[in-house]
DNA sequence: GGGACCTGATTACACGTGTAATCGACAGGG
DNA sequence: CCCTGTCGATTACACGTGTAATCAGGTCCC
């Protein structure tokens, strides 16, 4: 699977959002603080037609955009990704890291573990 | 702090592990596969002194490198970055996702329940 | 039916990155 | 003292990305 940008991945979230819809919708629907113009809307969803994780099919003379890939399993790819590159493939590492950082609040800490005892049985 | 693209993390591992070094011994530490010249290297040491997140001392004619930042502060804060962009900043479901994945053997799941038990008290 | 408008397609351009080659300066061996 | 090797610095160049402008063609209002 290609390797999806930063600022693509905006537009994909827009279209695992909602879809189809056409280039103008998607803009439409891009974070404002983007600022981003209908012409650079265009070019990314080009783009990403061209790296294969779009389709479209023609509505009259326009295009309706859907994702031809699934989020989950973009986000799985790149996390992983991110876990080889930094962990050397080892999760126990990465929550370690992130409750180190005080990234974790008891409120994530008990869902974890409710969530570790589902997988369990 | 700067971005370190994902070549230039090649070469700070290699300090993070060893440090000070030479160009030549970073070089010479650079993992096989990545098939890098002296040259290339030397340009990554180069950009990543710009990028402020190394230093330098001269020794005789050479330059000493060694790291300027900590690899877990990178780290957690590139861990951040990907559970901002992709989780919404909450790491309960990069947990679940890599769960879902099969990314977490039992012996996985094992250490974080010690983890998070341990970080309970 | 002629102009305004909207579409995707094509082109543009600067910056970061991967991947070097080349250069000017100097050190050390003969 | 000169040659050869080695250093960092400078330059090179292609590709991806952010951020568009422009263009060619069709639609729709007057």
């Amino acid at each position: 699977m290609e390797r999806i940008a930063e600022g693509e991945y905006a537009v994909m979230e827009v279209l695992w959002d909602e879809a189809p819809l056409t280039a103008a919708d998607v803009a439409a629907r891009v974070p404002e603080d983007r600022g981003w113009s209908l012409a650079t809307v265009k070019t990314m969803l080009s783009r990403l037609l061209a790296k294969g994780v779009l389709t479209h099919e023609e509505e009259g003379r326009r295009y309706l955009y859907r994702p031809a890939i699934r989020r989950e399993d973009y986000v799985a790819e790149e996390s992983g990704r991110l876990i080889d590159r930094m962990f050397g493939g080892r999760v126990t590492p990465l929550v370690a890291q992130l409750a180190a950082r005080d990234k974790l609040t008891p409120a994530d800490i008990a869902e974890i573990e409710a969530l570790l005892k589902a997988l369990k049985s």
